[in-house]
DNA sequence: ATAATAACCTGAGGGC
DNA sequence: TGCCCTCAGGTTATTA
């Protein structure tokens, strides 16, 4: 569901609700997530929420006891409830709030993840290895011709991979290579250090705009106060298969690069 | 080390 | 109505 602009709005909503109340107990109903949750995820019991961060598509809840981590995979939503709502089928965990309210997780696939440390959170394991963020300025053309000089994968499996930049899920490397020109089964090691600028400066755009338009809602993603996101309205290949290129008028092509719905314009994009 | 593939889950939708 | 197939916004584990 989420990529990196629906997390963030999630975070901008939950916010309010959530810091400078404490997290009295939680309930975890089905550990069983992309890790099982750990059993020291007690500890937040009578813990105060300092803050809530982003890194890459994960979650800090930073508390005066440590901090949990949330991944929201492909199908997680966390939601602020009164406490007679009812239990749904896959709500997996609730934190029982200071004000009475719950934060609740639903995730149907399970694919999302709720971890906890005292420490660092950038040293849990599936942490460790990521990328610069995308909107930082370590994300620069400089770095990504680096990153992919001598690489053969297809330049949008190398977006799409964590270790080069974070953030840049399904959607968003479709939607950017589009704008930038690129023909998203090129080698990586072919992309010019032009197009590597093209590149950086488009993925900043998207991002930013999918972050203020409240993300993009495909099929189901909302926020936690129940709004859908507006990006899709603006996609302009992603989900097009057949449909005008936006620029030329060349029907969308779609083929699948690393198990992945791949669209782009066969005249647009070099 | 790198790149491609399988795997983890559930549900929706299409074709027959 | 039901069965079988494919697809889905993510990431890790396994295999060549």
């Amino acid at each position: 569901m989420p990529e990196l602009p629906e997390v963030e709005v999630t975070i901008k909503e939950l916010k309010p609700k959530l810091v400078g109340r404490s997290i009295t107990r939680i309930d975890v109903r089905n550990p069983r997530l992309r890790f099982p949750i750990p059993s020291e995820i007690q500890e937040i019991a009578g813990a105060s929420v300092e803050s809530l961060e982003r890194r890459a598509k994960y979650i800090y809840m930073r508390t005066d006891h440590g901090t949990a981590v949330v991944h929201l995979g492909m199908t997680g939503h966390l939601s602020v409830v009164p406490p007679e709502k009812e239990i749904g089928k896959h709500d997996h965990w609730d934190m029982l709030l200071s004000d009475g309210n719950i934060l609740r997780y639903n995730d149907v696939r399970r694919f999302g993840a709720l971890l906890w440390t005292k420490g660092d959170p950038a040293e849990l394991a599936p942490l460790r290895d990521l990328g610069p963020e995308p909107l930082s300025d370590a994300f620069n053309p400089e770095y990504l011709e680096k990153a992919l000089a001598k690489r053969v994968l297809a330049i949008k499996c190398a977006l799409m991979d964590n270790r080069i930049v974070v953030g840049v899920g399904n959607i968003y490397a479709n939607e950017s290579l589009f704008r930038a020109g690129i023909d998203p089964r090129r080698e990586s090691g072919s992309i010019t250090a032009e197009e590597c600028g093209r590149l950086v400066a488009v993925i900043k755009d998207v991002i930013s705009e999918a972050i203020e338009s409240g993300g993009s809602t495909i099929k189901d993603f909302y926020t936690p106060d129940g709004e859908p996101g507006y990006f899709a309205q603006k996609l302009e290949v992603y989900g097009r298969t057949g449909e005008p290129c936006v620029k030329c008028g060349t029907p969308i092509e779609a083929v699948r690069l690393g198990q992945r719905s791949t669209f782009f314009c066969p005249k647009c994009q070099k």
